[in-house]
DNA sequence: CTGAAAGCGCTTACAG
DNA sequence: CTGAAAGCGCTTACAG
């Protein structure tokens, strides 16, 4: 019952060398051959067996995406586009996906990083940037296995895809002026993110082309208490401010939104630009511009990048940057 | 360099099937070698290569989901978070997770899932249950692969998640009523649906309960333009309906908010009954009563559904139903 | 308990 | 071009 490459040597009176050879387009066989071998693999819908084909070829066909195991509401959204679009990619390039998923509330582990290398599960691995917090991790991937960063990024000596920052933080804050807005400010990420600090670059250059001075710009990393607070100290000092750039994406909106409204601050009463755009964002009664990043053309790029490190052709072009398409909500 | 099952046997002077009964934990060797033999492959920090003990095994060690395509905004967080829980869940089961994702806009295709099968790649699936539409399709899984549903199933007679579909409906539509709504109309996925019958019938038996009747009923199938379409209509011919509950989820939901804006009335004017919570709702200008699935529970019960097939003790309960819980905004 | 051997289903030199 | 053979790194009867 079990269909192997025997049985199809078999039916076509070949050796199993020669089957293998038709499968995978390799020279070496006659077309009279290839052609009566290939019939009968559609006619019986032969697929070799992965782990066999992974075992002789030392290389599995299929690749990892580590990405973080919270992924609620707003980065929920952004982290399942990812996916899929990998999966695609994957698929397109015959390969399979496999999810790694670091534990509640944890970044990617040494150990964990360690038993997917030595257990040779993937050829290589997509990382959501913001996992790898060690330096120990950073060596450990270099030394061991071809990967490509997606998303926000700290070590951007290597392989990634990021979105253009500053240009996007610029436009989007030229259509917050160009809204009326006059005291804006600015709520962002960690300081040290090489990304927030051009996001921020980028709010300051819209600011100074047009003859404006910054209201003020808050720092926080992305612990939904720290966002909160430093969102809410924010507005106790700032209390003329009549929008706000929003450096950061995902669920530190929602954190930056909750501590406006409790701070006794009306949603309507001001204008947000913020980073991902999110079909929800029609719905609040909100003047909301948003940075829509090419999720994903920049998982596909990710993954085409990948592929091309794995089979040996690593692309020239280390860093990939997306535009952002500004929205107007 | 490379370290296998070989050399760490040589290391402990015993031959490599023992190494191997060390390994798997197996009867059949002496305390004294079981000892040295972990210790020597916890110090080089050996892990078997997954594929070689997959064709040994014929078990690949891999478990696949299938999810749709198309995630944006809202139903974006609903995969999102199973492919987490999964993922974790797998890992605890010391699996890994394939991730298959159909082509845009399609389901699952017949196909695809003889690829899966033929080629090995995984040892069950979990599969959003609106991906299976054909009874063809249906009947390969049957015969040939361990699955479970997630979520919304038509076909109940297999293994599968859901959520109390009647019950957590009339606990929405009771809060609605207790809000003061009184004409309250419903809009439904597609009325052959199952859990769509089950939901509308919840809804029914609060109106039924309170002394109230139904301000009318619409069904939709899920693509946007049809769904925007049928609650367009809808909201045409019951302008005073003052409370709205939706029998389906995700995208679903904001097809229907567009609907109501675009026909010129205030979201504000309304209450909202919707299924899955999502943050954002709490800065929606909107009364909302919403059912959170426990999205990750219902995932993790899957996913050792599935693990129970797959090392042959299915569970006798073939289909578990989760409460939804009650979330006011 | 212990280990030599066969086998899982492929691929890849290699000799013909 | 063709095929017999060895090998990928494990597991699993089986004989001792």
């Amino acid at each position: 019952m079990k269909l192997t490459i025997n049985e199809i040597a078999e039916m076509a009176h070949v050796a199993k060398s020669t089957v293998s050879k038709a499968i995978n387009g390799q020279k070496g066989v006659s077309e009279s051959n290839r052609q009566r071998i290939l019939e009968i693999i559609q006619q019986v819908n032969f697929q070799p067996n992965v782990s066999a084909r992974a075992l002789a070829q030392s290389r599995t066909g299929a690749i990892g995406i580590v990405l973080p195991h919270s992924v609620t509401s707003l980065s929920g959204t952004f982290w399942a586009t990812v996916v899929s679009a990998v999966a695609a990619e994957a698929n397109r390039h015959n390969n399979s996906l496999m999810v790694i998923s670091p534990q509640e509330g944890e970044k990617l582990k040494l150990e964990t990083l360690e038993a997917i290398i030595n257990r040779h599960s993937v050829d290589g691995l997509i990382i959501g940037a913001e996992q790898i917090q060690s330096q120990t991790i950073m060596n450990v991937l270099l030394q061991d296995i071809p990967f490509v960063f997606i998303g926000k990024n700290q070590f951007l000596d290597h392989y990634a895809v990021d979105v253009t920052n500053r240009k996007s933080a610029l436009n989007v804050t030229e259509q917050l002026i160009a809204r009326g807005y006059k005291k804006i400010g600015c709520i962002a990420g960690p300081e040290n993110f090489k990304y927030i600090k051009e996001r921020v670059q980028g709010f300051k250059d819209a600011l100074e082309k047009a003859g404006l001075v910054s209201s003020g710009t808050a720092y926080s990393d992305y612990k939904k208490e720290s966002a909160v607070k430093a969102a809410s100290d924010f507005f106790e000092q700032h209390k003329d401010i009549d929008a706000l750039f929003l450096a950061a994406g995902g669920e530190f909106v929602l954190n930056v939104m909750e501590a406006l409204k409790s701070s006794g601050r009306d949603l309507k009463s001001i204008g947000l630009g913020v980073f991902d755009d999110n079909r929800i964002f029609d719905f609040l009664d909100c003047s909301i511009v948003a940075a829509r990043q090419p999720i994903e053309k920049m998982a596909q790029c990710a993954a085409n990048m990948l592929f091309e490190i794995i089979n040996g052709n690593p692309p020239e072009k280390k860093y990939n940057c997306f535009d952002a398409e500004i929205i107007q909500h």
